[in-house]
DNA sequence: TTCGTTGCAAAAGGTTTGCATACCA
DNA sequence: TGGTATGCAAACCTTTTGCAACGAA
């Protein structure tokens, strides 16, 4: 979406053990995971990380514009660190959870114009893709 | 309103003075409304249904493909009559909710593009625009 | 009469918040 | 030391489900 500026979040950024777990457990993630999804990992790893502070780290991250998120049919949030600057469009498997970036300059022109043409103002975009991927397709077509 | 020729989805879909009030309710809307919403209306005009119903005729809707959803950012679900066949995409305003039907030919080409490039089956997408429509903006622009 | 539908209450599921404690800078 | 971060539990919100009663066909 336009107009997040993706430098610096919040004013004091402190350096926690936890918080460096959370973003390295994220970064080592290829596809999106949910909140619990991480907090589980982390435990595992033998880590020692509340709930909440997972959330509060991803919301932080959200609004630093260092992580994409998507939504699942649920309304559970799925988050995947960017790889680079500007926003990028995923192609999710619906059965594995794959993701795949998509080359969406497309979308972007079309959203330019549709802001242009309607005289809305900070236009933002959400494109969420979703499908079987040829993996899960092959075992089960239907 | 008319409700007769209404489609056929459930293969029983009885007729019920809550389903009609329902429909007309959400009829009555121009833009995207939330099941609290609605039932908040319907409860105001006297009619006497529970939001259970409400939910669960929205989600028969949905299902049939007589409205179109979109999330708010909280993951609340919001409805919308479709007013033709095919899925159509809006662009929603942030402050007052007006909506607008937006040409997403474009996307859809792309949505197609990218199904077969990928290799991905039943390739489905969301496009969800939001911004400030004109009126908003003149009152508070930023 | 039959069986889908309703509605209440409660559960579920994800996310946020209150508040006392722990800890980085 | 000061103020931020943490974590537990509880609160919140929306949506779904169990189940007995109801009502359209």
């Amino acid at each position: 979406m336009r107009g997040s500026s993706v430098g610096e979040w919040p004013p004091a950024w402190r350096s926690t053990h936890q918080r460096v777990a959370v973003l390295g457990a994220l970064s080592g993630c290829r596809d999106f995971v949910s909140a619990r999804e991480l907090h589980a990992t982390l435990t595992l790893e033998g880590t020692t990380v509340g709930l909440t502070t997972v959330y509060r780290t991803l919301r932080a991250l959200e609004q630093g514009g260092r992580v994409d998120v998507v939504r699942e049919r649920t309304g559970e949030r799925l988050y995947r660190p960017r790889p680079t600057d500007g926003h990028r469009h995923y192609l999710v498997c619906r059965r594995c959870g794959l993701s795949r970036t998509v080359d969406a300059d497309a979308v972007e022109r079309w959203a330019d114009n549709v802001a242009a043409a309607t005289g809305f103002a900070e236009v933002e975009h959400t494109v969420e893709l979703t499908g079987i991927c040829e993996q899960c397709h092959a075992v089960t077509p239907s």
